[in-house]
DNA sequence: GGTAAAACTCGACGTTGTGTAGACTTTCTG
DNA sequence: CAGAAAGTCTACACAACGTCGAGTTTTACC
């Protein structure tokens, strides 16, 4: 998101700037580990990538906007793998293997992924990538409900309804559990996985 | 939380200052809605309160310890009310009056609640107070759960996990709902409703 | 009702972090 | 190799935070 210069040409070689955009970004990461968004400031950053202050308002406008692109970058890998797993008409196997992805998502992301969850009512951008995000789990996850039997439609009992319900408990579950250990990541995810084949109706 | 003076005594009139605090509370409460958080300055607060940054300082330390006190005084109220709430041994109804009481809750309290959730990460004594409100309903939940006849204990798919998972999907799908409307406040409601029903194994 | 302590109020100050401006150097492109 | 684009830096202006010390009001007690 270099929002300056015009899009980029298609080039062999590697700009300078991509190099310092990535490690800015890297640096975010890393310092959003360590400090947290508050405590972590532009100097920070900028420092940790081997620039000063002024050098990275070259490449974001804000702090925000440098997160943005950090939730961006993240988010993407998210879609990506979303579509490349492989797509079954079981619905147990479906659920199952929904589950184990979310885990991996999870331990790989997991830090990134709450910040933006953290940032989402405060940075408009983050809350529309964030919610964009969700939307696409629970048609997934409705979609799932409705090839086992649960009655589609958007009433309360029906399938989105309850599709957007179990999202956000899948959410908040590893959002907390992510913060203790992978242990308590994968107990999360027991859990919810059997929720949730409960509420498809497939084990009484 | 006036932090400077000791424990008042008991008094028939009121000291100016406690009028006072309550104002402040109350203004952070209405600039909460109107700016949000980070919007709102300490500046803002003392003038809602008729008084000068400089005379807040005197009764709260910082920016955070105004909305942690307003959060204590919620959360005060929430407990209050949870306690007050009639106790029946009968899970349908247990959980149908749950369910209409945190509908309660969220519409007169929603703001500072999400406030609060929104907080719990930056803010430890916000986190601490809202995770031991959790805990209780987590608690709560579980209990009726174990009396509709699903297994005790904390594996991931017994009643103590299940209950967590449930809490967080309550807490998650109100506060996404409670910014949009009271209708919306009601579906979610019977949406968690139903699941929390099914996960108890009380209709299919 | 007077007086000393406490409760309370204020304006001014120092600090930190943000974002901007403008001058300067490097790198690309023709 | 010259001009443009890309990249970098120091210095500045500003906003909000939190502190200080000096005042004023209220309260408690004799």
């Amino acid at each position: 998101m270099p929002g300056h210069h015009p899009a980029r040409s298609r080039r062999t070689t590697e700009r300078k700037g991509d190099v310092r955009e990535r490690a800015i970004l890297d640096t975010c990461e890393a310092l959003l580990a360590q400090q947290g968004y508050d405590a972590m400031t532009v100097g920070d950053i900028a420092q940790g990538a081997g620039i000063t202050r002024g050098a990275l308002y070259f490449y974001f406008g804000s702090k925000q906007e440098v997160v943005t692109a950090l939730v961006a970058r993240t988010v993407e890998h998210l879609w990506e793998r979303s579509r490349a797993t492989a797509q079954t008409d079981e619905p147990r196997q479906a659920i199952a293997a929904a589950m184990r992805r979310t885990v991996e998502l999870w331990n790989e992301h997991g830090l990134v992924m709450r910040t933006a969850i953290d940032l989402s009512l405060t940075v408009p951008e983050i809350g529309e990538l964030w919610s964009h995000t969700a939307d696409l789990f629970i048609t997934a996850i409705a979609t799932v409900l409705e090839r086992a039997g649960v009655q589609a439609g958007t009433e309360p009992e029906q399938a989105s309804a309850m599709a957007r319900a179990l999202c956000w408990m899948i959410e908040r579950t590893f959002y907390h559990a992510s913060q203790e250990s992978c242990e308590e990541l994968q107990k999360a995810s027991s859990t919810c996985e059997h929720i949730w084949l409960i509420s498809a109706g497939l084990i009484t």
